[in-house]
DNA sequence: TTCGTGTATGGGAACGTTCCAATATGTCCC
DNA sequence: GGGACATATTGGAACGTTCCCATACACGAA
């Protein structure tokens, strides 16, 4: 029926179709304006015949609206960022937007400039970017919100986060409780959340007089064993009263991987966890979740943060001058088999 | 400089400003064509001083080329298409095209359309997605390639997928040849992995003359932890000669949560892995490259099955009418320790 | 009647790019 | 000297929408 069956149908077949006029057509599809019911009818059944889908690149630039919201995800391989990406496609749909995913380190700053050539509403930046402050327009011309990084990478931006301090000090509450004594952290200096974890935890275990000992390790797995095997194995090697008095009850690190990484050290040095050695993480991962690891984390209220994102956004969309505004979610510890009294059997 | 300083350079401000035609200005921009060096060098500099960006949608209209590919995740929350999505972004650069993300969990069919509505010029779909045959249209007006699912869920789909029988092979086979002589399978019926990797398991089994037992699980944690209590226990319970006989050596899990469940399981009849029990996955996720998890596994070919998917989606679109094709990529298994010969201390 | 006002309807312009055809200017070779 | 051909440049049409404005009709109020 159509002239050319390889062209996709455009609203003009539909509106000849339907025998009124493009303008009736598309105030019809998209239920706005005044059309009576029989022309609307007729042209929603000659949109259905004809498999009529509008062309999104037509429709933006007739209306410069996208509707469209650029999501550029810090790193796939991490899926911690799933639950704020959910909340914040929620939220999105409620403000009749649609977030595009695209992965920083799959394409770079290149994805941000193709997200501005589609020219999306706005950009919600999920995480820290690696060196997004250099790579990404100064001076971008749409509202940016970053979510779950604890500084806006980018001048002018919004930025909903955690606040890592806190959960870092209920960590240090947590094992405080237990009746731990002497606490050991896995530090990541120089990155962000590294840095408001130490100093949350620092922060804590001064206030209860807890004795800390901290130790540069870093976000991997790797650095996690590597330090944690530098910080229980000098003791346990050399088998002293001294050595064992002075290691510590609880080793709490920087994030999960790190922890995973603690507890193969452990196990590689004979110790039982919790018996021997309390074990806490931080972003409550699924790994972190298996039954057959079972670690202490603090979980992140990201689904919160995707929400809350959303709205900023969509407020930021209506009034383009807002200013910079940042809001700090609390977190929830999440208790489990990897942390105990001292000396639990 | 600009006429009205909120509105984005359009390349006519670029053209009028370098002084040439907008014809020369989007030729020189493009580097395609004739244009002398003069004006390209005239054209680039005056698109920088005004923060030239093209307009993607108006981009798309005039050459009826849009130059991206919808890319449909099955889900976000399992990573294990990562390496998949990065061969893939690979290899449509190289076609100089560009993937667009989604997530099908998050917004379902509607997510199809929305691509198809920006005129991608194919998608592809990443793994299994759920009530994909009769949410998405049955007969798409682009090439559609799926990576990762063991059929195509689209008439006319090109697919390109790993050999899950073959890897379920390769794990019997290590099994056997470390001396295991009765191996349990965890299997998912009704799944299309789950089938594959039984079908695989059996036939190795029955060719080796090895005693194979099977009994149902499903993809998750808690089903394989379930599974496997339930063919562990029964003989660890009653304590007899007979069942510890009849207990198998080894058990291969249709996949790597499941196994992980399992592990669980084991840990809770009091069984050590590879002593008592040797374990291996499937998919080769970072959970079960944790050292402290070391689980046997099978890697996909992911990243390589990216790469071909690229490669057969530029060939679609360059020539419409290609037969539907499958591609079987060869997996590999990942031997560690949590299988030994039996008896192991 | 005449004037508004709410409801319908359609024609034309606008959005920003690419594509195409038309037109110059050489430059080389017979 | 005159095609043939590569190089260079340009204006106009086309892409498929939405938006704006002009028009038409009906109805009630002044």
């Amino acid at each position: 029926m159509p002239k050319d069956p390889a062209k996709p149908a455009t609203i003009l077949d539909v509106a000849a179709r339907a025998g009124v006029s493009k303008s009736a057509a598309s105030l019809a599809l998209r239920g706005t304006g005044y059309v009576s019911a029989a022309k609307r009818e007729a042209v929603l059944a000659a949109a259905a015949e004809l498999g009529y889908r509008p062309n999104a690149a037509a429709r933006a630039m007739g209306s410069a609206r996208s509707g469209t919201v650029g999501v550029i995800l810090d790193d796939l391989r991490n899926p911690w960022f799933v639950p704020a990406v959910e909340g914040l496609s929620e939220g999105l749909h409620e403000a009749g937007l649609r977030p595009l995913l695209g992965d920083w380190r799959l394409e770079g700053a290149a994805l941000a400039e193709r997200f501005l050539e589609l020219r999306v509403e706005a950009l919600v930046l999920v995480g820290t970017l690696d060196g997004a402050e250099s790579a990404l327009p100064a001076l971008p011309p749409v509202p940016v919100v970053q979510v779950g990084a604890a500084q806006a990478q980018v001048p002018g931006a919004a930025a909903v986060t955690n606040d890592d301090g806190e959960g870092a000090r209920r960590v240090v509450r947590h094992l405080a409780a237990l009746g731990h004594r002497r606490i050991a952290h896995l530090a990541a200096r120089g990155t962000a959340v590294g840095e408001a974890r130490l100093a949350g935890f620092a922060d804590e275990c001064a206030r209860l007089g807890v004795a800390s000992v901290t130790v540069e390790a870093g976000l991997t797995e790797e650095a996690g064993r590597r330090a944690a095997l530098a910080l229980l194995g000098s003791g346990a090697r050399e088998d002293t009263p001294r050595g064992d008095a002075d290691r510590p009850t609880a080793v709490f690190a920087v994030n999960d991987m790190a922890a995973l990484g603690a507890l193969s050290a452990a196990e590689e040095l004979g110790l039982r966890i919790p018996a021997d050695l309390s074990l806490a993480g931080y972003d409550d991962t699924p790994a972190a979740r298996l039954r057959a690891v079972g670690l202490t984390s603090v979980d992140n209220a990201s689904r919160e943060a995707g929400r809350v994102a959303a709205r900023m956004l969509a407020d930021r969309i209506a009034r383009p001058g807002l200013a910079p505004e940042t809001v700090l979610l609390e977190p929830e510890l999440k208790a489990r088999s990897s942390t105990a009294a001292p000396g639990t059997p």
